[in-house]
DNA sequence: CATAAAATTGAGTGTATACTAAAAATTGAC
DNA sequence: GTCAATTTTTAGTATACACTCAATTTTATG
């Protein structure tokens, strides 16, 4: 642990090029060498403030999870909308970030071992909140489907954060606005 | 290239043995070593039929491509409904190889330099020909709306397609089902 | 400014990877 | 059955990886 300032320094170096690496080319393609290379330092440096790469990956991974959810105290106020436009807004604001989530939501779990089990309780959670935005708007809705179309709503944004992280001129911003407005006029 | 008899055979069990990894752990994990083991050769045996390792998993995701492509002649006669049940429809009957065209579709456009280009190109492909069933289906919707709306249902089947990766267990079919009822329902 | 703690460096370790080459074994057309 | 072409094995190479450690330098506290 840094207990100096230099040392902390270093740590939001390692964490910087950590997050950007990442977002870069993902879980698979990261590497210490390449860490230390965009921070400025050596290896021995990084093992000083990090016992192993996947201490970093999860620490920049916590940071995306709780970014990109907004507001845990509010949870009895979201609706639909409002948490689709803070996902995508985060997206547009911080896009390193929103592609290390993209990555993560997809990808991660299936090739990245010491992250799945998180993954899929974020998701888990993730489809409850919007469930039970989408109940509270539409109580004549029975729960099941409800969870059915947030199940299938945040597959199409998952997806289509990965066609925007593969294309970043892609809008993904009109696309989910489409979404939501033809989900508020589905009986 | 094979020309004897054995080396056919052998070709079969690297190919059998390249597209059951690379359905169960991904295109990151697999490796020479693992499928020469999987299929009961050696390195040098693998080496004399492939020139590379990349060339095996090619021969895969081709074929992977061609699976999902169902009856490209026909594609005047396309319904999005059928195209949707195609896709699920085959998923359901070589689970091996829709694992496999899952990750393609979603991480390996990402992480594998030399699959993007080809998967990008399929992807279009995709949009246009379930774009070019739903506006002959709908004529009274643009044809810019329609592209939108397809983009989107894709994006929401690679999004299941991942999350039914994942958890073998999930019913991606009745998902697919409703999002094509509720998608027919909407003017 | 002395000193202990912390940080940094540089030169490693071991392991796994893709891929190769030479020799031995097998195949199949004649 | 011969024999050249093909296939297989065995034993490698080179490279990239995560990670370590002893020696050196830097920090900050009294």
């Amino acid at each position: 642990m840094a207990r100096y300032k230099v040392g902390l320094e270093t740590q939001g170096k390692i964490l910087e090029a950590t997050r950007r690496l990442l977002g870069e080319s993902g879980f698979e393609a990261i590497t210490v060498k390449g860490i230390c290379a965009a921070a400025g330092i050596q290896a021995g440096s990084f093992y000083n403030l990090f016992p192993t790469k996947d201490e970093a990956v999860l620490t920049v991974v916590r940071d995306a999870i709780s970014t990109f959810d907004p507001d845990p105290d509010g949870e009895g106020n979201d609706t639909v909308e409002a948490l689709v436009d803070a996902y995508t807004g985060f997206v547009i604001k911080d896009p390193e970030l929103g592609r290390v989530y993209a990555h993560m939501a997809v990808t991660a779990a299936l090739t990245q071992d010491h992250l799945a089990g998180r993954i899929q309780r974020h998701h888990e959670q993730r489809v409850e909140r919007f469930t039970n935005a989408y109940v509270r708007e539409h109580p004549d809705v029975s729960r099941s489907l409800a969870g059915y179309r947030m199940e299938i709503l945040l597959g199409a944004l998952n997806g289509l954060s990965i066609r925007w992280s593969i294309d970043p001129t892609f809008d993904i911003c009109s696309y989910a606005s489409l979404m939501v407005d033809e989900l508020s006029t589905t009986p």
